[in-house]
DNA sequence: AAATAAATTTAGACTAACCTAAAAAAATAA
DNA sequence: TTATTTTTTTAGGTTAGTCTAAATTTATTT
C-alpha cells in the first residue's frame, strides 16, 4: 500500500504532532528522516496530494485522518516488534530499535496480529511507549518526569523520553529499568541533579538524565 | 550491503542454477521475477559489475562464490522465517512463503541468529527444504519424486517440489504434509496416476501432483 | 545455406526518492 | 520599517529499477 519511505514521513510528522501540537515544518523533519529540506517539500507535496497530509506552501503539514492511521498503524508494528525482540530473543532494550525500524514495514496485516497474540497482547513496549490498538487508539500518558519529583517521594519508573542506545545502556548500567523503584534522597539546586536510591544503592543523576525518565508515584508508598 | 531486488535477483538465479546446471538466461530470471527480460539485461550488468554473477552477452549468467554467498544467506534467512511463522505463529504451509518473501530482506545478522537459536536450531523449513547453515553450507537433497517409486512401497513425505498455495491446500486437504507416510497401492499406466494409502485412507493422486512430492524410503517397513 | 522465429540487447523514457544551488518568502533584528 | 538572517521552495540533476519499441544476435526450420 504504503512506500517504506511513505510511512517513515507520516510517522516522524505524527511523532512531531505530539510535541509541537502546531503545524510540522520541513525542516523539523527533514532532521529526523535525516534528509535535506528539499526533499522533504518533495515528499510532503506527494503525501499532500494522496491526502495523508494538509500542507500549505510555507506553512507547515498536518496529518489527516487517514495518515494518522498509516503513521499509528505503523507505531503499532515498530512497538509490537520491539516487544518480540525484547521478549522472545533477549534483545536489550538499546539494540530493538534498530532492528524495528525494519520490520516495521512488512505488509501482512495478520500478521501483527498472530505476533501481538503469541506476545500476549502486550500494551507497552520495551521502553515503556504504549502500543496503538488495532484500531489505532493509544492511551495518552500521564507519566511525569523525574526531574519534577519531590524529595522523599517515592517513584516507580516507566519510560523514557530519549531513545538513544547511549542513554539506555547507561540506565541499564544504573539497573535503572522500566518497573525499577526510585526514592529521590535529595534535589541540588546548583546543577539540578538529584539524589536517588535505586534498590538500595544511592546514585546521582544528572538533569540531563532526570529529564528523560518518566515516572509515576509508587502506589506502594 | 545489497538491496531487496539484487537479493531477489540472486536467490533466484540460484535457483535455477539448482535445476539447470547451465548459465541461467535472461528469460528465465525474467520469468520468475514476474519482469521483463530488458529489465533483467539491466540488472544482471549491474550484478556482474559488483562481481556477483559472471555475466557475458547473449551467453547467459552464473554466480560467482561471492553472489552464491549472498543467495544462499538470503534463502536461509527465507527459510528460517518461515519456520518461525509456521512453528510459532501457527501459519499453514501455504501461508509462510509470501510473508517470508519480505522478512529475508531484514539487514541484521544477530537477528537471524537469535531468531534460529529461539526455533532450536531447525534444518528444515515448513516445505521440507534444507536450511543453508551460517557458512552457507546446505545438505544436498537425496529425495526421490513419488512418481518414480514402485508399488507395494512404502514412503514417507520429505518434501515438495511445487511450493505454490494451491498446491499445499490440496495437499493438506488429503493430510498429506511432511512426515506422512504412503504406501503405493497401484500404479496406472494409463494416465500415470497412483492409488495411494494415507493414515488408512486409499486416494488417487494424479501424476501432475506425484511429480511434486518428494519422498524417502520408509525406515519402518 | 538461406529464411524465419525466438531470445537478447540497446535506446530512450518513466517514477520514487534523493541531491545542490539559487530564488523567494517569512521571521527577526536593527 | 528597512535590513538581515533563516526557512522554504523551485529548478535542474542523479540513481535504481522499471517499461516499450526497435535493433541485433542466436536458434530453428525449410
Ligand atoms: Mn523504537
Ligand atoms: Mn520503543
Ligand atoms: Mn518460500
Ligand atoms: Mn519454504
Amino acid at each position: 500500500m504504503y512506500s517504506f519511505t511513505e510511512e517513515n514521513y507520516l510517522k516522524t510528522i505524527y511523532k512531531l504532532s505530539e510535541l509541537h501540537s502546531k503545524n510540522i515544518s520541513t525542516n523539523a523533519i527533514a532532521q529526523i528522516i535525516q534528509t535535506k529540506a528539499a526533499s522533504v517539500t518533495d515528499m510532503v507535496k506527494r503525501l499532500s496530494d494522496k491526502k495523508l497530509i494538509r500542507y500549505e506552501k510555507y506553512k507547515g503539514v498536518s496529518l489527516t485522518e487517514k495518515g494518522k492511521k498509516v503513521a499509528l498503524d505503523t507505531i503499532r508494528k515498530h512497538r509490537i516488534w520491539e516487544s518480540f525482540l525484547h521478549t522472545k530473543l533477549k534483545f536489550g532494550w538499546d539494540e530493538v530499535h534498530e532492528i524495528a525500524e525494519q520490520l516495521e514495514h512488512i505488509k501482512s496485516e495478520v500478521l501483527i496480529d498472530r505476533l501481538d497474540e503469541f506476545l500476549g497482547f502486550p500494551t507497552r513496549d520495551p521502553h515503556g511507549d504504549p502500543i496503538p490498538s488495532k484500531t489505532g487508539s493509544i492511551p495518552k500518558n500521564t507519566y511525569k518526569i523525574l526531574a519534577d519529583m519531590m524529595e522523599d517521594e517515592q517513584v516507580v519508573m516507566n519510560g523514557v523520553l530519549d531513545h538513544s542506545p547511549i542513554f539506555l545502556q547507561y540506565l541499564s548500567k544504573l539497573k535503572l529499568e522500566i518497573g525499577t523503584v526510585l526514592l529521590i534522597i535529595e534535589k541540588i539546586e546548583y546543577d539540578n541533579s538529584m539524589t536517588v536510591k535505586i534498590n538500595g544503592k544511592t546514585v546521582q543523576l544528572s538533569n540531563n538524565v532526570t529529564q528523560n525518565i518518566l515516572v509515576i508515584p509508587d502506589a506502594r508508598k
